[in-house]
DNA sequence: CTGAAAGCGCTTACAG
DNA sequence: CTGAAAGCGCTTACAG
């Protein structure tokens, strides 16, 4: 156990400069050969290379990217990186960006602006090419403006932002709502309640539209109380499900607002001595990896995540690349999956 | 839908000679003033932020990092931040490094170490502060060693890297594992399985080894097949229920490498018509949120992650501000936690 | 308390 | 195909 200090002994710096000097060349002539410039002889660059990956030079982008301003950053803040639903755009983002050999800056935001703020503004610091970003809840449109007039092209995911004319992809979640409900209207629910979200964000408040639409549709009641909104996860939907159970209209049927509320919600309905799926039918949303593999497997909407992240990427991309590209919403066309967490309705 | 192009109209850049001409003063008094130097005049200082703000000066990182080498960036490198297992210990590293307004930079490596290593290339070339990482299988000392070398300090998590001296902070697996083996031994059972993970690991080693030792203090014998190896994963531990249940030692209980593999498997056991708990006792590792509102609650090993998360950031920032810091191993005890997914054998 | 000047390590016209 | 020189936007001794 011996002690560590702060810096390794690096003999002295090893710059472009160090390369020049030693094969007598000039710094532009190494610096070219680097980056394979045509403008440089095979016979010179093939020197200039061997000889940097022999003494182990490290290339500084805080000097080139001082020069260039441009960065190879690109920042994606979302809500919660944890959130699989997140974890599954991130992962198609992270595939594209990748391939650009473009360096990903994530963060989250837990929908607190300040958190927000501060991030966009490390990425101004470092003079990031561009920001994907599902809005924290309340994000101003004038926040994407003043990022994309000092130079950060933006694209939204999963939320829109009303005024900001930035591109936007995400789920059409009125449409995948009203699948899920409708679904169980024709397996003959009728008490039907919807679980989790909040008005505060787009998305929430499309995914109870979408609820009303095939409730109204059918020609079937919708009582204020059969909304019970929250959080969107797994332990909310699991405490949900005290409400839920005790409920003097004894609803058959919960569409719940995402994956993790779904499983919750099954948890707490086992605990209860009930079976979901046979007792009680719940819908999911987002079709995570995981809904198949719940007990029961879980019926619900695939949401497009790989989908929207790619496009998303692409877009941003493109914009980087001086291809334009058109501001507003994209829409991507949700899917049911259905499974055996759904089921005819019994009288309890 | 109107086209947006690269970049918005900045009228021209702001920076530090922007104010300074403006105020009649020089650069560096506008660069003290800025950071809050006590060298310059309170109402100059006052006159330099108050104008800074109204004209929206940017702080340009990369020219300020290039002159100081110092960038505020951190990287945090882990096989899958997506896993709940490093969400929790990356979230306690996010809440030390906001506090100490350190950005930082996250990668998942997959357990690649090519990617792992362009990773790390681009923080050297970033010029970061430090990072923190939870090796990839097969990572060199060699690496580590290279990375300090450049002025990179590293501190590992989760798993260590033989013969690479810098600190660790980790659970103490096999202390653990014998933990969640012993409570089953206690119970009355006798055939015992492991179920996940991998020999490639310091972590996978060991948490075999806690295993192997509770077994064999007991006068336990254990079977070469009684260990199932695989990925981490629920769906891993989702299909292992069927080679656990064909077994025809009739094994009474599995000890699972982790809380996902004990979830997956569970709802396997259900899918076969048993009940988790009751004909099958279940332990996971690691007590993420979710273990507790599993159906059946899970009783695990709370593997402290909060704290290797903390532990390591604090260690590499006292590194990054010269204190000195002893490297070497530091082992987080765990605790046992007893849910209702364990109970008496009954015979099947 | 403030200013003039050098320099961090690259890239990019420009000249040859 | 190669080189000399300017400049990206900061910070930091140094001088006053």
């Amino acid at each position: 156990m011996k002690t560590v200090s702060r810096r390794g002994s690096l003999a002295q710096k090893i710059k472009l400069s160090t390369i020049a000097e030693a094969l007598g060349v000039s710094t532009a002539t190494v610096s070219l050969a680097l980056r394979d410039s045509p403008l440089v002889a095979d016979s010179t660059r093939d020197r200039i290379k061997e000889y940097a990956r022999e003494i182990g030079y490290i290339y500084n982008r805080r000097a080139a990217s001082l020069r260039t301003s441009r960065s190879g950053i690109v920042g994606v803040v979302v809500h919660d990186i944890m959130n699989p639903f997140f974890a599954e755009i991130l992962r198609s983002i992270e595939t594209e960006l990748d391939r650009s050999r473009q360096t990903f800056l994530l963060s989250n935001h837990y929908d607190k602006l300040d958190k927000q703020r501060t991030f966009l503004d490390t990425l101004l610091q470092l003079g990031a090419d561009g920001v994907i970003m599902s809005p924290a809840i309340g994000t101003p449109a004038e926040d994407i403006r003043m990022v994309e007039e000092n130079g950060l092209p933006a694209v939204l995911i999963a939320r829109s932002v009303p005024g900001a004319d930035v591109p936007v992809f995400r789920g059409d979640d009125t449409f995948g709502t009203a699948l899920a409900t409708n679904h169980l209207i024709s397996l003959g629910h009728r008490r039907i309640v919807m679980i989790g979200g909040t008005d505060q964000t787009s998305t929430g408040r499309d995914r109870y539209q979408g609820y009303l639409n095939a409730m109204q549709n059918a020609g079937l009641e919708v009582r204020p109380d059969w909304r019970i909104p929250g959080p969107r996860t797994k332990q909310a939907g699991f405490e949900a499900s005290q409400q839920f159970l005790a409920h003097k209209d004894k609803p058959t049927a919960a569409v719940c607002w995402n994956d993790l509320v779904a499983i919750g919600l099954m948890n707490g309905i086992y605990r209860a001595g009930l079976v979901p799926g046979v007792d009680i039918s719940v819908t999911g949303y987002d079709d995570l990896e995981e809904a198949a593999i719940a007990t029961p497997a879980l019926t619900t909407v695939w949401n497009g995540q790989r989908e929207v992240g790619r496009r998303a990427a692409r877009t941003l991309l493109d914009r980087l690349n001086g291809i334009e590209v058109h501001g507003g919403q994209e829409l991507i066309r949700p899917e049911l999956h259905v499974r055996q967490s759904t089921g005819k309705p019994v009288e309890r």
